[in-house]
DNA sequence: TTAATTTGACCCCC
DNA sequence: GGGGGTCAAATTAA
């Protein structure tokens, strides 16, 4: 999507503020301080830019959609499908999606806490597996743009490579979230559209000379879930992944599942408390908590993830 | 009844 | 022309 000249400017210096106190983050690393405020203030950069950013979403919706119609009335002659919904719109679908940072990862788990909802499988060349198609849930109430695609890894069956295309700009209820990592300083995180930021020492540095970048990391769960597995008995989904076919496993565990959200509001479901963990670094890899964790490497997940939070522009 | 998933068809881009 | 991404009607689940 062209984003107004306006917005982009502003984006592309919070950007770079934020790729510089990144750099000092590194720098202030000894002092467990210094690295709190630092912390914080990338918080503050990344929340600026997601309002930036969906300020700039609805300009340039608005903008567009005059020139939009034009196209359509002018070019959409023939062979069409029944409904009214049509290629103009997709066209501009797809740009948007060209133009969006992504970010690929190698994941055990689907379940990374936010409202995914499945629009599409599709059977790939030269792949085992078919890739499933995600939008976020709140794409039509909130225009969010956020993406998800899913495929399975030829090489190895119980990895997923997910790919996150956009940034959540939505204000996705907490629900997934659990509830002791669900600080008063990570909600307002959250509503503001805060989703992905790192504490892992490497992750730092990923933003800091990237214009349109897509980073490959893996969030290793795997010995995490089968303690999981051992405690909480064969109710767990995440266990589950192995025996069942493609189509339910890239669907079930999509947090997106009413059940799933709904289950994790009041009480976690059985057996998915620890990966709501991991979601929680995800979302909230900036609370205080996760940070004290982290430091006293009461985190291990940490160590491996890098989730770089802005990588586009 | 509502929301999510499935799946075949459509369409854009390479 | 084919592959990949998206749409939307039909189906399923809660």
């Amino acid at each position: 999507m062209p984003m107004a000249p306006p917005f982009a400017q502003v984006v592309d210096d919070l950007i770079k503020g934020q790729q510089f106190a990144t750099q000092l983050q590194d720098l202030l690393r000894a002092s467990p301080k210094a690295g709190l405020i630092m912390d914080q203030i990338l918080h503050t950069f990344s929340r600026a830019i997601h309002a930036a950013e969906a300020a700039a979403a609805t300009s340039a919706a608005e903008w567009s959609s005059d020139v939009q119609s034009e196209v359509t009335d002018a070019g959409n002659g023939g062979g069409k499908r029944k409904s009214a919904a049509g290629g103009g719109d997709r066209r501009a679908c797809r740009r948007k999606t060209q133009q969006s940072s992504v970010v690929t990862k190698n994941l055990k788990s689907l379940d990374d806490g936010l409202a995914w909802r499945k629009y599409g499988q599709k059977e790939i060349q030269n792949c085992k597996h078919p890739k499933a198609y995600f939008r976020c849930t709140h794409k039509f109430d909130q225009q969010c743009a956020a993406q998800r695609q899913v495929q399975r890894c030829d090489e190895d069956s119980e990895t997923y490579r997910v790919t996150y295309i956009g940034v959540h700009t939505c204000q996705d209820p907490p629900a997934a979230v659990t509830p002791h990592h669900q600080t008063g300083s990570s909600d307002v995180l959250h509503a503001a559209g805060f989703h992905y930021i790192s504490f892992a020492p490497n992750a730092v540095a990923a933003p800091a000379t990237t214009t349109s970048t897509t980073t490959t990391t893996t969030v290793n769960t795997t010995n995490h879930l089968t303690g999981v597995g051992a405690a909480a008995g064969s109710g767990l989904q995440s266990l589950k992944l192995g025996s069942r076919d493609q189509e339910e496993v890239l669907s079930s565990n999509t947090p997106g599942n009413s059940a799933l959200r709904s289950t994790a509001g009041a009480a976690p479901a059985p057996g998915w408390p620890d990966q709501g963990d991991v979601t929680s670094t995800l979302q909230y890899g900036g609370d205080v908590d996760l940070e004290d964790q982290f430091l006293h490497g009461d985190f291990p997940y940490l160590d491996d993830i890098v989730v770089p939070y802005y990588l586009d522009h």
